[in-house]
This record gives C-alpha cells, structure tokens and sequence, in this order.
DNA sequence: CTTGAATGAGAACACTGTTCGTGTCAAGGG
DNA sequence: CCCTTGACACGAACAGTGTTCTCATTCAAG
C-alpha cells in the first residue's frame, strides 16, 4: 500500500497487481474451480512458472482474489450505508440490497468468498480482517441503533443466561455494552442477509417464487423490524 | 431401486454402488474438489477407464454424490422431527440440531450440496426431488401448526400486495391455503437454518463466540417464536 | 566495474479427466 | 451344442494441470 522505495519494487508491485487483475477476469469468466494458473499466465504472455516469483501457489492467488472479493463487498455495503440517511431500518435495507446486487454482479467472487472453502481450509489471517468489513457496516447500523446499556428493543425472546458469555468475543468488539439478545440479533441478520444471498445465487430457491426480488425485500424488512431497528 | 431382472443387471447395480460407497469415502477424506477419479478407481482396483462405464463424467459421479448427501441430509431431518412429539417449537428444534449435526459430521457433503456449485451449473432434474425432502420437513411443521385459512400468527410484519402471487409456487407444493407471510416466514426459517449451519462450517463465526451449540439453539428458538410456532 | 540478487524462460515430473482400440467372457439364439 | 453379440475391463494415449528444477539475463547496489 506505501510507496516502494526502490523502481525494482515499484514494478514488481505493479506486475503483482496486474497478475490478479488477469486472475480475477479469468475468475469472472470460469469460476473458481476453473481458474487455472496457466491461463493467467497465457493472459500476461509469461511462462506459467514466472508466477511463481510473485504467488508461492495458486492457492496464494486465490486467497489474494478472496481478500479482493472481500474489500469489494465490503465497501459496496458501506457505500450504500453512507447515502441511505440516518433512518437505521432504511441503512439496512439499502445495505442488504447492495450486497446481493454485488453478488449478482459477482457471483464467481461470491462463491469464492461465501461458498465452499477451496483449500484444505482457509488461510485465516490475510482474510479475517477484510471480511471484518461488511460485518462492521451491520454491527455499525444496530450499534447506532441501539446505545450502550440500553434493553432489547426487538421482537426476539429473553436469551438463556449463558447468551451473554457466549457472544462476548463478537459483542465486545463489534457491539460493546449491547444486550446479548442485541447482539445474537445482529449476528442473525448478517447471517440471514448472506444465507439469503447464497442460497439465491447458488440455485436453491429455483422454481420457489416468481420474483425473488419482492421476497427478498420483505424478508429484509421482517429482519428489521424482529431485530428492532427504527423506522424513523 | 426395483430389483433388476437378470443377473447381469444385478452384478452392475452391485458395482455401482460400491462405486458410490467408495467415492464418499474418498469425499469424506479429501473433499469434493481434491476428489479425483482415479483415486476412486484405486480404491476398488479397477483402470480409471473402467468407471466410464457406470458414470458418464466426474461430473455424473459427484451429482450421484449430491443426491446421496441430500437425502442423508432429508432422512436425519425427517428422524428427528419424528421422534420429537406433537409440539411445533421443539419438532423445529429437533430438527434444526439434527440438521446441524448431520452437517459436522459431514462437512464435505455439505459444501458439496450447500456450498458453491462445482461444475458451471448443477443438473436440476436429478438433484431437486432430494432436495426437497428436507424443505419438506420444515413445511410440514409450519403446515401443521398452521391450518389452511388461518391468518397469520408470527411477529412478522405484513407483506406487500405483491407477497402473495410471488410466493405463489411454494406455496402451492408445499404450504397451500397459508398467509404468504406464513411462506415467507418458513423459507426464513429455512435459510436461517442452512444458512448458520454453512456459516458455522465454513469458518465465518471463527472467533464470534464461545459457545456456538448455544447461539445456534437461541437462534433456532428465536426463528420458531417468530413465525409463530406455538410452544404447546 | 563487478558482484549478487531478482527475474523470466524452458524443460521436466507427477498428476488429472477423458477417449479409443483391443482382448475377454458370459448370456442367448440358431 | 456352437456361435454370435453385447457388455465389460484394461492399457495406452492425449491434452491439460500445479509445481519444481536449472539456466540465462538483467538490473541495482557496493
């Protein structure tokens, strides 16, 4: 991200740039399983073990593709909450609208980073904090929502005692001070935005509706308003 | 599934089926995308070539293996909602956990079936009939907690105009007569479900909370009290 | 100017899915 | 009973893959 200092490094993060701008054309043409080391290497007319010196594995570029796809969700959604006003339930539906258009738009990228993991498993640290992002965009509209010491506003039930302990690691650092059921709230919403998403774009609702849009709309509405967020 | 006329036809079926045995077995080891052919044919001892005669494709292979994964998946949920008494809230309960279950101790079957689709694009025909063998459950829970013509009894918001003849397929297989909220608020249920199971396993939640076990069976309360489940 | 590291190319290896031709063997018809 | 036909399994081959070497070139720093 900072200047390099040297023209050698210069270069070398340009052509590192333009090995995963090629990586992701080929991954919006053929998908992840496709995707071939060798036909990024046809795209940028180098030989196919030139890569190496820039990716130590296909699985290395892969995982630069997953950061990509993470950073491009992330800031569709927070583009989308910066010019849907202060209304927290019109925050979230312009949120929840953008990111399955992205998805739409990107469903290879989407696949790569919700669906399947495609290596043994995951490299975590390189990906966590990219995918921190759009999780951020909700937690920030409930925690605006809803201040600190504040009780549950929502239509969801009274949590078991050990709801509290069990979230703290997500609650202290995304929504500090919230009640558990606030929290599992928010965690719910995510996961019914993303499950929605996924399971649209991965062909499970096919032949279960005729205009999903609709559906998906009150189904984000029906979030909100079990959650709790404001309408006004 | 009928019993094959001559011998010849039996000796093939056999064969075909300890082909699938052994592909699982090589699925559950190594997952769908390291699944090789020529592993499977390893394992039973046979020339790669010699599989062609039973399966078209490695393709062919891994959708016997997604219908295989769907029904195992249909069957768990169908043993747990049967064994869970008469009332609603805990026959979702039941189910849910049995779901959850089946899914940790499948992981590979459930990327393969939940999880980004591996060829360009599934075969629907096949696959599809399984599939449904677990919506059903969940339908026929909300089915029989609520009767044809009654109103809607859940915490959800009512639906636009529009909600009903956009729901107007699924709801004729599988909940007929029922407030289009009803519907909506079973595919929620649904997504909710297969959506934080493929979270969980996928590794979005790493690091969120403690005790996963426990969030998961307050969400799963949580979604039952929203659309409405009765408790009794 | 020289040395050393970074870079790219090419060949090679061990795989993969898939196709094709050939031999084998058992069942059914004459 | 023989003989044909079909199914079967095999082995070789082809094109493609990820990855690892070795080798030459080039460019920047001492």
């Amino acid at each position: 991200m900072s200047a390099p200092a040297n023209a050698r490094a210069r270069v070398r993060a340009q052509l590192t740039r333009e090995i995963v701008d090629a990586a992701q054309r080929e991954l919006a043409a053929v998908g992840a399983a496709g995707l071939s080391l060798r036909a990024v290497a046809r795209r940028l007319d180098m030989a196919p073990s030139a890569l190496y010196r820039y990716f130590e594995s296909r699985d290395a570029l892969l995982t630069a593709l997953i950061v990509e796809a993470y950073e491009a969700v992330g800031e569709a959604a927070e583009r989308a909450d910066a010019g849907a006003g202060p209304v927290p339930e019109r925050r979230w539906e312009a949120v929840a609208r953008a990111v399955r258009r992205w998805g739409h738009e990107h469903p290879h990228e989407w696949a790569l980073v919700y669906g399947s993991p495609v290596p043994g498993y995951r490299a975590p640290q390189d990906t966590v904090a990219a995918a921190l992002r759009i999780t951020a965009v909700v937690a920030g509209i409930v925690a605006d929502a809803v201040p600190p010491g504040s009780a549950a506003t929502g239509r969801l039930p009274a949590g078991p005692a050990g709801l509290g302990p069990a979230l703290a690691p997500v609650a202290a650092v995304l929504l500090p001070g919230r009640p558990p059921e606030i929290v599992a709230g928010a965690l719910m919403a995510w996961t019914q935005l993303i499950g929605t998403v996924s399971l649209e774009l991965f062909g499970h609702y096919v032949g279960a509706t005729e205009d999903f849009a609709l559906v998906f709309d009150y189904t984000m509405q029906s979030v909100a308003a079990v959650i709790g967020l404001p309408t006004t």
